[in-house]
DNA sequence: CGGAGACGTTACAAAACTGTTACAGAATCT
DNA sequence: AGATTCTGTAACAGTTTTGTAACGTCTCCG
């Protein structure tokens, strides 16, 4: 976190910290910077008004940078004028929060880009042979890439989540169909062949049939 | 440095000589283009209104040049307008101060830059042979520029960023459209095929749709 | 050994998605 | 002010994906 004010860095640092993040904080973009060359965060909450270099400007920065141009960030902001946030999005910005900001508002939006960065970075599930890419929506088997459809490839990524696990049918319509859609259970049973199909005689047989009650994986 | 005005010439000229750089000015883009033509500086300070040919004429006419080329321009401008400043930075500016401007603010933009520049970081992205310059709002393909929309701009950028990641919709919509802007979910299609349309066959097959999820590149 | 239930497969129509084009309203440029 | 570019929607056509039903095969157990 890069923020001027000592009251808003403990106050927002003690929160995250809280929450279970490890927190690690710069008052200006040179702190900032230096934290940077040693080690590469998971995410930048980055304060717009800073003397000297600007949040901007160090934002700018950080894209340029190969090694943290992935790293999302978060600006805080006084303004919430459209132009400012327009700007700061442009500048590469994942996100914004404007002061006076609830600190739940903060944490929220701490959580929820994380979820999208950090379990869509390292993000691929292997079992057997079989690669499951959830960033890039991309399977392989064997290296070799096979294409699925949006259900199978769901169908699969729940199974390979919790590989050895057997789901009931009702739980893959939960899972995988949702909550409130009214299927046959049957209809499982289909995707599941076209899964297996798809997937090739080889990766298919870690599919396992649990008869009278589901599937499971590996 | 060129500026018209013999105060704001004096005044900023004694400033960054006090900071240890070596200044050499010029008071309208006639006289710039002989210093120029003489010794090629590290970096050019450039007053958008002047009397004569604008500095808007005068930075094209840098970019034109390909010993100048590649030389960093900071913009000196009166109007804080947000399309003056795209445009400034369409002209190849690198960066720009808005009149009034703190001397202090001023010295740290050319620090900026010149670090930017002498330790040669380019905010290119690079996918293939799609190279898109952040600074200066250009795309190139295969090294022919493509001139693009602002939308297809930032929505190409967001696809470069993340290279390989597949964007919802949705997370395309609130990082290119802004969180709260109430656009259709299929005003993305109609903008990811204009950008495919404007790169071209090749480039755009890198592209990807991903069927029921969104699209990602490479 | 026979049968009943469970599962795998195939076929097919319905539904969902996407690429394109057209068009009107905004925004920009000359 | 007039022309041009940029944007957001709607509509249409082509494809892919999905849900069911039907039918054959397999497994388990009396």
């Amino acid at each position: 976190m890069v923020e001027d004010e000592a009251t808003q860095r403990e106050v927002i640092a003690f929160n995250l910290r809280k929450e279970g993040y490890e927190v690690r904080t710069a008052k200006d973009g040179d702190e900032a910077e230096l934290e940077l060359a040693e080690e590469v965060p998971d995410l930048i909450l980055l304060d717009w008004m800073m003397p000297g270099a600007s949040g901007l400007e160090l934002a700018r920065r950080i894209r340029a940078r190969p090694e943290t141009r992935n790293v999302p960030v978060i600006m805080l902001t006084a303004r919430a004028e459209e132009e400012d946030i327009i700007r700061g999005l442009d500048m590469g910005a994942d996100d914004y929060v404007t002061k006076p900001y609830s600190v739940s508002e903060l944490v929220a939006r701490v959580r929820s880009v994380l979820r999208r960065s950090v379990s869509g970075a390292a993000d691929v599930i292997q079992v057997g042979e079989i690669e499951l890419n959830v960033a890039s929506y991309r399977v392989h088997v064997s290296g070799q890439e096979v294409s699925l459809g949006p259900l199978e490839f769901k169908l699969l990524r729940t199974l390979m989540e919790r590989p050895g696990r057997v789901f009931q049918r009702d739980q893959l319509l939960d899972k995988v169909w949702g909550r409130d859609s009214d299927v046959e259970s049957r209809t499982v049973d289909v995707h599941i062949g076209r899964l297996r199909a798809s997937l090739g005689a080889d990766a298919a047989s870690h599919i396992r049939t649990v008869r009278g009650i589901g599937y499971s994986l590996g």
